[in-house]
DNA sequence: TATTAAAATTAGGCATGACTAAGAATATTT
DNA sequence: AAATATTCTTAGTCATGCCTAATTTTAATA
């Protein structure tokens, strides 16, 4: 910013922070509340990232004022950043709780979704799915045969949808003839409970639990096995 | 990928597009169903970056195989772009039919939301949108009052959030005596319509009809009247 | 057809934000 | 205290995706 104005510096008007920098600020607000100290080696594990990324990043941010560090020195939010981080934090969770009360995802998928959009949305946005929360969270009669009703549908997944470790019911058995019959022999019927055990490596075949025994099933066919999730709720992350 | 299996590359994983090249594809699909041929200088414009940056691009969505274009000619989707640009432009819409009917913001902020988070939420999470809208939408005697409950809330906004074109009634006054005082003076009430005339360039004051008369307000002033919506829907985009 | 105007391209730059390789600083152990 | 391990930084590279300036191609007009 050109100091036409004589003063120094007083960032009127802050360049808003990239998405990777909110992520950084987010990261170390996270880490300090669970750790004395924040160094970088934390922060490259958190993000996945490696350490010069990240000495490189923190550079920029104590530029902008944002954290107090000196070189091979720990990590600390000024109160500046603070700020940041709060509004940032609260992007992140007023999102968990939408992906996870509302639309019923499990707790890691609203997470994941969470910190993919929360950068991107804007204040007048959050404020909006602020309110829906809290509204589906006040109480009411009539209000919770609605809610009740919405969350029946909104539990309904394909098998294949759902994450290692969802338990789920079976709701009903889309599919043709010849392989619905084997699933029904198998004893695939509606109201028996199921486990995902969990996922080969390339999350193709999925082994579940039923009625004790594990099966292998291709996620091709899982497609055409409707379920109701049972306590941890999910959404699938992919097609 | 190493071609260790003999074939030629068959793309049997294709690189995921980045979110401009999803912006880009988004874009094409969109002027091909408005106008005859799309052009490099329609694509700039739509995107609001120069040319020279959209041939660029082209050239990368041509080797991967999603539009069919020669230098100097038209841009077409093939039908593999088709089924990326038909798969983005439904998360589009299924955002935007979120934005505006569920979340209430008009249609412009509606958009612009959903331009900015569409590339980054997972299929999982667009199908239990989807079912929310569709819940949402689906008819039930009970239901409507429900949702009556939840427009009165969701569009109950600061007078300093709404946008030009918005029209509005007050609510009640919040603020301190005597700003206060000199708003009822000025005909302030509750039940009192207001349009929103415009914005000053830099967004400070604002220029709203009240009784027909035109008044300008400071914007952190206009935090303190709480109005409803009427007609047109809005979310504030700015904090 | 020659000339001008518009559209598109090439070439070269720049900011982000990741990476590797190598070396310097700090901690830990012996 | 010296030796080793760990942590961190520097330096240099790379891919994206935008830009400007200059040139080339195509289209429109005289």
């Amino acid at each position: 910013m050109k100091d036409r104005t004589g003063y120094e510096d007083l960032s009127f008007e802050a360049t808003p922070l990239t998405a990777p920098m909110e992520d950084y600020i987010e990261t170390i607000a996270n880490l300090s509340s669970e750790k004395k100290v924040v160094r970088v080696k934390d922060i490259a594990k958190k993000l996945d990232i490696k350490m010069p990324s990240v000495t490189n990043a923190l550079n920029k941010l104590k530029e902008k004022q944002l954290i107090n560090y000196e070189k091979y020195g720990y990590v600390e939010l000024t109160p500046e950043g603070e700020k940041v981080a709060e509004r940032v934090c609260n992007k992140h969770s007023c999102l968990v709780d939408f992906f996870s009360d509302i639309l019923r995802m499990n707790l890691k998928s609203a997470n994941e979704e969470a910190c993919k959009v929360e950068h991107h949305l804007s204040p007048g946005t959050m404020r909006q799915i602020q309110r829906l929360i809290e509204f589906f969270r006040s109480e009411g009669e009539s209000k919770r045969k609605w809610i009740g009703e919405l969350r029946a549908i909104l539990d309904e997944r394909r098998l294949s949808d759902l994450k290692e470790g969802d338990a789920a019911e079976i709701i009903r058995l889309h599919g043709s003839g010849d392989f619905r019959k084997r699933l029904i022999e198998m004893g695939f019927r509606k109201g028996v409970k199921i486990d995902v055990v969990k996922y080969a490596p390339l999350k193709d075949p999925m082994l579940i639990e039923i009625k004790g025994y594990q099966i292998s099933l291709r996620v091709e066919e899982a497609k055409s096995i409707m379920v109701r999730l049972r306590e941890v709720s999910d959404s699938g992350d992919e097609e």
